[in-house]
DNA sequence: TGGGGATTT
């Protein structure tokens, strides 16, 4: 290692500030019953206020500081004032966990059995009764829900929660709502004049809540709706900058981690890096430098194996301070206990889509300054027990000058499923009204997309292929390549590639220093023609092996192999659905030609027909819809491999432009894949 | 030779 030992000389200095505070709630103690809790809670306050403008105005606005207690007393406020009427009160989120867990907190709260006068709805899992009037969803479950049911008649209150996240999903709700709204009392005002009878169609309220500043943006878009202010409950956290710039953040974590170590009262310290490069490597140098101060060291990023993960949650020894590593991920979707000092290095890896007209476009994944709300967050995970630290590695003016909040995802996400799904309603995507409007070289290239895909006719209007593809839950190339198998006769094997492409956690686990063993653990499920077919022979290892085992050996077996169960589970979920959904399109999930895998990847390369290359005269591979010259990833089966053609899962541009999941197909497959194929360029 | 974080009738 080539970072020196912390010494008092090369001490970072750091700036005192009695500037922004922020932390989080107290958890209340569990002696206190749950309506004193409620009652104590800062928002009890504010109560008749909030029912009052709730009940006088179609739209309200409320900023609510963690800890308030909005998420979970506003639903309740409403439905005990009546203003639920005979339709449900719907609450979204962002993330699946929080959805199920404020349910149960709330159904816990009203005293009553989760599933009844509360309920929760998220994918793969839904807890409601006829009696439901409160109830948690995950924004893109309510998406969905609008394609079935487009004046969505079945709220009477939508509330849009964490809004300051500006997900695809709540932006496109935030649209669709305000026409709505009016399509609703509009319909209501002409039943009121009896020229109506035939559905209940009643007015929709819609709630705004955020946690941040950008109420004023939200209430310009919903005609100047009223905001309401409600404070949080805290616990002080006091803010230090560096008093110069940091050139390597890795290096002043170090530093800084070890400054408080050897100075500060016990605490478990957090710091916040990019990438799993930087935590690996940030590990080392403390472990290194911490034989005689005893320091428990542990790592948190997604990609980590579940068991390493649990390590976090472990009890600090006595005499032991822990230290915690970790991306983002600490930032909204784990809440770590015990933290009294965050390290924040002000960075960390964003993703955005970059659509070009000339392909399919490609990821970027970049290391890049955070924001103002971003670093707020970080510091806020100091003050959740008790007050707390949070040390910048940057200086106050570096802090002034960071941009207030991310930009919105509907500006750096692929819109193609988005399209689709507008177009499902019977709109497009240049005409909504959005908060913010995505950028037109997006939408262009998800027309583009849509159209080479079938989905879209000449005239952009959707084609009954298109509706198809729109009701399956998966992205828009996945959904052309399940609906090409019922021609290839080998939907059954299609649909087991794709649930596994489409689960959200990783299967190949990577641990750095053992590379070498995870390829040879893995080489038997190698399918020469690359990774499509690889995860097939994946999957039917595992669940061969899962058919006589017991929970812990096929626990057993995935770590031998460097697998992440997980995804094996979540797959075959959304296998279950992806059968479903075959059969309401009039789809055969049975139809195989057993071990044959020319079907297969036929099927592949009708969607994939854009993310594919072909081999150059110099050995490179240059895309065959588009202009760059991409590189097959390292960790593909395909690697360093020189096939006539590829086709592939997605572009990621981090040093280089890399395909990832990859397999190799005959350059044939590509005559009359599709109508929009350019001749022989 | 390399992987921020969510999410889908």
């Amino acid at each position: 290692m080539s970072l020196p030992a912390p010494r008092k000389k090369r001490r970072i200095h750091f700036d005192d500030d009695e500037g922004p505070k922020r932390s989080h709630s107290i958890s209340s103690s569990p002696s206190t019953p749950l309506q004193k809790q409620r009652e104590q809670l800062p928002i009890a306050k504010e109560r008749d206020a909030l029912i009052r403008e709730i009940r006088e105005n179609d739209v309200t606005i409320l900023l609510g500081e963690t800890g308030s207690g909005k998420t979970t007393q506003v639903p309740q406020y409403l439905l005990e004032a009546g203003l639920a009427g005979k339709g449900m009160i719907a609450v979204t989120q962002p993330r699946r966990v929080a959805a199920t867990s404020l349910a149960a907190r709330v159904a816990a709260e009203r005293g009553v059995k989760l599933g009844s006068l509360v309920g929760y709805s998220v994918r793969f899992d839904e807890i409601c009764g006829a009696d439901t009037k409160i109830k948690y969803v995950s924004d893109g479950m309510l998406v969905r829900e609008l394609l079935s049911d487009p004046l969505l008649s079945r709220y009477s209150v939508i509330v849009l929660d964490e809004a300051h996240e500006r997900t695809l999903r709540t932006d496109f709700l935030i649209a669709n709502l305000k026409s709505i709204q009016v399509k609703r009392k509009q319909a209501t005002d002409v039943k009121g004049k009896g020229k109506c009878t035939s559905s209940a169609v009643n007015p929709l309220k819609i709630i705004v809540m955020s946690a941040t500043l950008d109420a004023e943006k939200f209430s310009r878009f919903y005609h100047n709706a009223r905001i309401l202010y409600v404070k949080g409950r805290q616990h002080p956290v006091k803010i230090f900058y560096t008093a110069v710039n940091q050139t390597d953040y890795v290096d002043s974590a170090l530093r800084t981690f070890f400054q408080i170590h050897l100075d500060q009262p016990p605490g478990d310290v957090l710091i916040f890096l990019p990438g799993q490069e930087d935590i690996e490597s940030l590990e080392k140098s403390i472990k290194m430098h911490a034989k005689r101060l005893p320091v428990l060291v542990s790592l948190m990023y997604a990609s980590l194996p579940p068991s390493q993960q649990a390590r976090i949650f472990s009890a600090t020894p006595p005499q032991t301070r822990k230290c915690i590593l970790a991306t983002n991920i600490a930032e909204t979707s784990i809440t770590i206990p015990g933290i009294k000092y965050v390290i924040d290095t002000g960075k960390s890896k964003e993703k955005r889509y970059l659509s070009k007209d000339t392909g399919g476009g490609f990821d970027t994944l970049l290391t890049r300054d955070i924001t103002k709300a971003s670093a707020m967050q970080r510091a806020g995970r100091a003050g959740r027990e008790g007050p707390g630290f949070c040390f910048r590695l940057y200086t106050e003016e570096a802090f002034n000058n960071l941009a207030a909040a991310s930009e919105p995802e509907i500006r750096r996400c692929s819109l193609t499923q988005s399209v689709l799904e507008l177009k499902c309603l019977g709109q497009d995507l240049e005409t909504v009204e959005f908060m913010d409007p995505p950028d037109i070289n997006s939408v262009v290239a998800a027309l583009k997309t849509l159209w080479i895909l079938g989905a879209l006719d000449d005239s952009k209007t959707l084609t009954p292929l298109g509706r198809q593809m729109a009701s399956f839950p998966v992205e828009p190339y996945l959904a052309r390549i399940i609906l090409a198998s019922s021609t290839h006769e080998c939907t059954s094997e299609v649909i087991d590639i794709v649930s596994m492409i489409s689960s959200s956690s990783k299967l190949f686990l990577d641990i750095s220093d053992q590379r070498d063993a995870i390829a040879s653990a893995r080489s038997k499920f190698r399918h020469p023609s690359g990774d499509h077919l690889t995860i097939l022979n994946t999957l039917r290892a595992y669940q061969e092996m899962a058919e006589t085992e017991n929970k812990s050996s096929r626990k057993e077996w995935c770590k031998q192999h460097f697998l992440n169960e997980r995804t094996f589970t979540e797959a075959l979920k959304i296998r279950d659905q992806l059968r479903v959904t075959c059969g309401r399109v009039g789809l055969d999930w049975r139809a195989s030609k057993k071990d044959s895998e020319d079907p297969v990847l036929r099927s592949f390369t009708v969607g994939l027909v854009q993310q594919s290359a072909l081999l150059q005269p110099d050995g490179s591979y240059k895309q065959l819809m588009g202009r760059s010259v991409v590189k097959i990833h390292p960790g593909s089966t395909l690697a360093d491999k020189k096939v006539p053609a590829i086709i592939f899962d997605e572009l990621v541009y981090t040093n280089q432009i890399y395909a990832r999941g990859v397999s190799s197909v005959p350059r044939s497959y590509f005559n009359g894949a599709t109508p929009a194929i350019p001749n022989g360029s």
